[in-house]
DNA sequence: TAGTGGTCTAGACCACTGG
DNA sequence: CAGTGGTCTAGACCACTAT
């Protein structure tokens, strides 16, 4: 009757969550199939529903399987990434016309899409301030943000963060900035981006990324913090990327002096 | 008595978790700060006690708070992040005769301690031979273990993987390599490191990595499937990396071309 | 010892999915 | 419709922490 009728050292939830997951890694049960339900579960292993349910929970956690309300509890599908590369701020891309994110998603055969949901002057984050050396306590920059998808799936998360002095009634105020993006124009200000530089950290989602992402629980974010610099060494552009990290990676190749 | 006696349209726990999110972002709730007791926040609500541990668990997920067993529920203190450079490959750097690690760990004011676990050959993983270009079907590749510590705390776990036929009978295959670690070794064997490739993902930890790097609940980590390239443009090292994502970021800088 | 979180039970109703 | 996960109740005992 009680929580422990063999003292089996690991709770009972614990027990029952390392078994479906070694039957998951041996293979036993495959990508894309059905777990028993929590109640079949709970009968199996004389337990309370509960206690199965927070079995599956632990998985989930991990990332192992997914819930399906009104279907079942399936084992994840590995998932291929869309992996960012360093070399998108080449300026050799630039060429194509379009801006990183379409050229990335091109050479991935998928087709990239971009909504523009403000544009708008505001006081900046400490962080970008700092980063591109402007007031944080005066409405010092344009803020543009973006969200991103491939084949129509949510993949990215994007904050830009330009001067207010240097976009004030130019088409970095538009959604349409005209070729090669901002960066086309930045150019045009005479900003050639030289360096970059990106602080990369993962998190849990806030429940207001995870609506926009379409994130199930247990799926962390890739946060960047983009910093563009010019000819003169002088930041000209910060970015904020939240990536959801199940569909997509990093990749930096660089030299070493 | 229903579970929604007042139609409420979100969960009690979500709501629960939702008021207690709003007390912490406006301050009212400081870092370090204990939370109301399960069973207090239980009665404040009118809900049963399952109901409130539901709302701090989803608190809790989002790296908000965390639970000490006996104690209470705590807002969880910003931790400042222990960053890896890309300079830490920099052969300006390698003057110095420490490893990076050792050395990111001085520049930052604390005391590095490196475990080495296991230095054994073995099969690679899949992921692995592709990126050494070794068969993936032989035991072809030492691998070498470690775990990284600062001040005494878990900060990362590295697997390295080299060549058997460069590294056999070699202070590659002993804990102490000698002066610059591994890479003045394969300096040696001929192989200068000119370019390095990082893919970088996140993930939530396996339950042993969560065990060995001392992980509460809701902190995913950073892998980083790390590669150098000789002057020829050659594989000769591939590293694994997995940082705990609460205490590690990743900077790159880089020019672009 | 009192108070806390950790785990568990044995129910219940709701919301969603599929045939 | 039956079966599934989502949420909730009102208890219970255990393990840990502080006093």
């Amino acid at each position: 009757m009680t929580a422990s009728d063999r003292p089996s050292q690991q709770p009972a939830s614990r027990r029952i969550a390392d078994t479906l997951r070694a039957s998951i890694e041996r293979g036993e049960l495959e990508a894309g199939q059905k777990l028993p339900s929590e109640r079949a579960l709970a009968e199996q292993y004389g337990a309370a529903r509960n206690t199965a349910r927070e079995a599956i929970r632990l998985l989930a956690e991990q990332g192992l399987v997914t819930a399906k309300h009104g279907r079942g509890v399936f084992v994840r599908e590995p998932q291929r990434l869309f992996r960012f590369g360093s070399d998108r701020y080449s300026i050799a891309n630039r060429e194509t016309g379009l801006t990183p994110f379409r050229l990335e998603a091109k050479k991935q055969g998928k087709v990239p899409r971009i909504d523009v949901l403000s544009i708008t002057r505001e006081v900046p984050p400490p962080d970008v301030a700092e980063r591109l050396q402007v007031p944080a306590d005066s409405e010092s920059v344009v803020h543009r943000e973006n969200h991103y998808f491939a084949d129509d799936e949510p993949v990215q998360i994007v904050s830009t963060y330009l001067r207010w002095e240097e976009a004030e009634g130019t088409l970095l105020m538009q959604a349409k900035s005209g070729p090669n993006g901002i960066y086309g124009r930045l150019e045009e200000l005479g900003h050639v981006m030289t360096r970059v530089r990106d602080e990369i950290s993962a998190r849990m989602p806030s429940p207001e990324e995870a609506r926009v992402l379409d994130l199930l629980p247990g799926v962390p974010v890739l946060e960047v913090l983009h910093t563009s610099l010019d000819q003169n060494t002088e930041p000209f552009e910060v970015s904020r990327y939240v990536h959801r990290a199940d569909q997509t990676g990093l990749l930096y190749e660089l030299p070493v002096s």
